[in-house]
DNA sequence: CTGTTAGCGCGTTCAA
DNA sequence: TTGAACGCGCTAACAG
């Protein structure tokens, strides 16, 4: 900056002014600067300005990971929000990993990011430490229990409810729930929903927890169905358990929706080209990426309003497709059950 | 810092020097200051230590988007790299257009972190400016042509070469291909693969280059297969043309691979549930990214070494599935072309 | 082994 | 309208 200030025969306050903009500066001196900033291409160092203002005009995300194409997409959602503000955005995975989480959230802290968004990781938190008091935090997807942080999340029991209910509507009576370890959050709501939506029907609930192994999981459908009275419908509790279940029933040879129907929670981009395609409870994942980034930026223009921790809730809907069986196959001809 | 230093009775530069533990420092002192340390817990200010240090030990990521999982697995495996070694990535998307690009690319300048990857959007690169020459950049599957970056790229030609090929042992005379726009560089390889594997065969080429709406695909296909002599097969040239396809076929109810065979490029999660499975050409997605940050970070550590552009192509594959007609449905019977 | 000085690049405060 | 001095938090270089 002051080789700039130099070249246009100016002191440093100067510049800063002009690239500011805020303070009257002679017209000609403001084109002098202009013209020297532009011969040395000078660029501000966002660094110092950071130091200087004490904000840094970037806040930070924790995902679990992304190759899940719903914490990418919660991503990609809160990066389009903080880009229409000017804040950059540093992007890291806690490998669902709650110590990595932390090691990654401190690191974040240091680097004075103004606000942070997590999905949170599976197991116990270690985000409740009292330096992550200072900095906003959001939750997202999933919340970090007896927190006071904002949260975002879906309409997980209420979701499961409705795919076991449309399970039961189409005279299923024997449900069987897949899904992963029963210690994540959402996995517990959606568990309850399941028990829900069974015992309001006065069906015996079969609840099944697997790894996110494939091998497992046909292992596992393997055993279900060789029992003398199998179950007739599945109903998955997450996109990688349905990807692995309708896997595993392929391998099988087993036919959807004739031999077993299927309803998974979450959308999935295949999920209306596979035969048939799936029926599933969608989650408004792109609405959930910006809805969190909207609050954390409420967040960090309060005052110092210790204002209350939010806990908002986004409605689910039930995409009825053709693996419960009795819409058939909506090419051919419509059966009413 | 100087809360620590007055509370542990010493001096900021002892603080300083229990926390990088170069110098030696009494085990007494030492420990006064680690209590200190403790008691406020106090966390080093990133920001400060970058601007005294100008390393910010952060890289930049720019991809399109993070929709497409082949640029979230990219990112993925970029942001691993960068955990590794202790650095933040601060993560953004170009939205494939030059002009954000060029502007994102800007601000993380401004911000000083200390290299840059790529994935160039779509269009005329604006990267090529002088202020961009003095940051390593490394651009991924995509070159910006004529620039001196370094560039990890796949092999889409010889790739697309690979699934023409197939589906010309698969006894095919009449294939069509399905791509984007050729405006896209990756494009225009695997299209020279496809039009060299056709002319090897002495076959005539047949292209089609669509947008990324289904509507529009279905469309193409419908006039495609509504001449005389239709194609007997689709050589998809990524992966959101080959679902786009799969969704026209389905809802045109035209049976694969019996009517039409169909070989992608680029594989996918669901690429083997779909009934038939996909026979794709598969790029090696998450060691691009590795190898992209890998050669990054060699590039940071270079003494300033102004060592020539490297451009690194791996290898594909083909994956044959069912999807092209010779193997039949691997569950029922043979048929022999 | 430890403290002091100085400066990284910027912008607020105060004078001119 | 413009400039000079100071400090944001940290650490290399030099005393002590």
């Amino acid at each position: 900056m002051s080789d700039v200030a130099k070249l246009a025969g100016v002191g440093t306050m100067t510049v800063s002014r002009v690239l500011n903009g805020n303070v009257h500066v002679t017209e000609e001196t403001r084109a002098r600067v202009l013209e020297a900033i532009a011969e040395l291409n000078y660029m501000p160092n966002e660094v110092a300005r950071s130091l200087r203002d004490q904000r840094t005009r970037q806040i930070g995300i924790i995902v679990p990971n992304l190759h899940d194409p719903f914490f990418a997409m919660c991503a990609q959602s809160i990066s389009i929000v903080a880009k229409e503000r000017a804040y950059s955005t540093v992007i890291t995975t806690s490998d669902e990993d709650p110590a990595t989480e932390f090691v990654e959230a401190k690191r974040m802290l240091r680097r004075h990011i103004e606000g942070l968004i997590i999905i949170p990781a599976q197991g116990k938190s270690k985000l409740r430490d009292p330096e992550f008091e200072r900095t906003p935090i959001v939750t997202l997807d999933r919340p970090v229990i007896g927190s006071s942080y904002d949260c975002i999340l879906t309409e997980n029991k209420r979701g499961a409810q409705l795919g076991v209910q449309h399970l039961i509507d189409h005279n299923h009576r024997r449900i069987a729930y897949l899904g992963l370890s029963a210690q994540l959050w959402t996995m517990k709501e959606r568990i309850n929903g399941y028990i829900a939506a069974m015992e309001a029907a006065k069906l015996l609930p079969d609840i099944h927890s697997v790894t996110d192994s494939p091998a497992e999981m046909l292992q596992t459908i393997r055993q279900l169905l060789a029992i003398k009275t199998p179950p007739t419908a599945f109903f998955c509790s997450n996109n990688l358990t349905t990807r692995n279940a309708l896997h595993a029933l392929s391998s099988l040879n087993i036919k959807i929706p004739d031999q077993i129907a299927i309803v998974g929670f979450d959308d999935f981009e295949m999920a209306d080209i596979i035969k048939p395609a799936v029926t599933v409870v969608r989650q408004p994942t792109d609405v959930l990426g910006r809805i969190a980034a909207e609050l954390l930026f409420s967040r960090l223009a309060e005052a110092n309003g210790i204002e209350k921790a939010k806990r908002i809730v986004l409605p689910v809907e039930l995409v009825v497709r053709d693996s419960c069986g009795s819409h058939g196959n909506r090419l051919l001809k419509k059966t009413a059950v």
